[in-house]
DNA sequence: CAACGGTGGACAAACTGTGGACAAGCCCAA
DNA sequence: TTGGGCTTGTCCACAGTTTGTCCACCGTTG
């Protein structure tokens, strides 16, 4: 449950909107607490984010709210969509070896894949989808937790292992600096992108997850780099990169990668595909601009 | 047990307001000494720290205490280090780099530091002392958040591409599961563990960070391995490394690392020199004890 | 005795609710 | 084109709520 400031900031729908919103239209109807404030769950967020969406793409707010009505609840899935309808009944391979336990399979797999000539699109074709029907076998329970884990990391690994063998980026070298900011930590995507980054010759500087705002902006005061690349996975996300965005704008550029990239202000979102992305973003760097 | 004044210490929040969360929602009940003096368990430790990880990212108290008693469950998130205590007035060179965010130096040092003969003693007498002495640097302002990040990411994806440089295992060899339990996100130890065991021919299954008591359990069954390896770094890591290894341990032995390792029954310290540990323990494996 | 802890109350700052005002934009008839 | 009416996001004042910190006073510990 959200109280209505921390909805607003989910949201990026302001609080008094957001209270015009539920007289006007009746688009949520949050219960209350002992003191009467507003308590909205998770169902209410998805809502007004999407009645928020339809309202940036131009609808008129009541046919928002009427659209928004109509949908039946759904249950959001980590900002994934369900497949069109083709319940996957083989296992992949990847997920069937990582069931299996079996380290020589998953990293013959995963040397296979980086082998091939042109990582983003390695990056883009394989590894990522892989990884979501990884992720669905997980939910459906024909994958463990455990099973989930062990590949996951095998992934990180083989990632790690990549960048570390790319050649150091020449000096002069248009630097980039990656990471995730405080309270997040879904470091593969942000992994993916410096690995392509790096292999196009950037000086990518990764920084990890979880680093607080404050670290983000003295950095970036200091490196002057080229750019700044954030990613917003999930919507609980969002307050720390849209403060992120707002404080290492003055400085720097600022890129999004991550599920909820549109929802903020300030930062160019660099679209779903992680590896394209980094290549077009290095491409463009690299020429000047 | 702590005390009031210690359990402050340990969670970063002042007496005044341990006491106001126990009064207004009920957080923990500590139990009481003879003379009416408050005594926190590691449990209630364990949730004060989530409670104030959620309201330091935006939650408000009420909600982060409903959700912290809500899902015991929930993942912690940055934990605390005991500092050593001896200032080291001249920075260390990892250090250094990683303040600089010298990409090329800091690659440079690990590069050499493990192009060393002996893994295990790399590890144990360059490495990690490397890392205790930036965490100290850090903690005295020497070294920013930023630059602490730098370089451990640059840390783990080298121990990562070590790790994967390494053959596998022949058929046959002991197998081994490595990995954190939930609410735990220390990796660094547990991975330079697996590392040093994989070189001296171990079948390791790295698992990663906060995986479930019951996925361990699970598969310690399914795998029947040799030997479980567990780390607890900190003390709000104690509760689940208890259970863990109390239910892993009719399936196979448990060891474990981590600064807060003498504190759990069942489960054999491995002391405090990683690398050594992991030789040792993989001579005795290997030995067929 | 000094350091520490418990209790209850006080308090300021930040947050929230309510109802209404209001300007800007849009639609439509005149 | 003009003007009235409607829609919609934002702003405001006032009152109530929530929350971290401070304090005085007294008991406990070593």
């Amino acid at each position: 449950m959200y109280t209505a400031g921390r909805t607003a900031e989910l949201t990026g729908v302001p609080r008094e909107t957001l209270r015009k919103w539920e007289q006007r239209y009746g688009v949520v109807q949050p219960t209350r607490s002992e003191g009467n404030y507003r308590l909205y769950d998770d169902e209410a967020v998805r809502r007004l984010a999407a009645m928020r969406d339809l309202v940036d793409s131009g609808w008129s707010p009541r046919d928002a709210a009427r659209h928004v009505l109509d949908e039946p609840a759904t249950a959001t899935v980590a900002g994934l969509e369900a497949p069109g309808g083709s319940p996957h009944e083989e296992l992949d391979e990847l997920a069937a070896a990582g069931e299996d336990f079996d380290v020589v399979r998953v990293e013959d797999l995963l040397d296979k894949a980086f082998a091939e000539a042109d990582l983003a699109t390695t990056v883009d074709e394989w590894l990522l989808p892989s990884l979501v029907r990884l992720g669905e076998a997980w939910q459906r329970g024909a994958v463990s937790v455990a099973g989930e884990h062990f590949v996951s990391a095998a992934v990180v690994r083989r990632i790690s292992h990549a960048f570390q063998q790319l050649p150091h980026a020449p000096a002069g070298a248009p630097r980039v600096m990656v990471g995730l900011v405080r309270g997040s930590r879904h470091e593969l995507g942000v992994l993916a992108f410096a690995l392509v980054m790096r292999s196009r010759g950037m000086d990518v500087a990764y920084l990890g997850a979880d680093l607080p705002v404050e670290a983000w902006v003295d950095t970036a005061r200091t490196l002057q780099p080229a750019a700044v690349v954030l990613s917003a996975p999930t919507v609980e996300d969002l307050p720390a990169v849209r403060e992120a965005a707002q404080a290492i704008a003055p400085h720097a550029p600022v890129f999004l990668g991550g599920a909820q990239q549109h929802r903020v202000d300030g930062a160019e979102p660099l679209g779903h595909r992680i590896g394209e992305a980094a290549a077009e973003l290095a491409a463009r760097l690299g020429d000047g601009g």
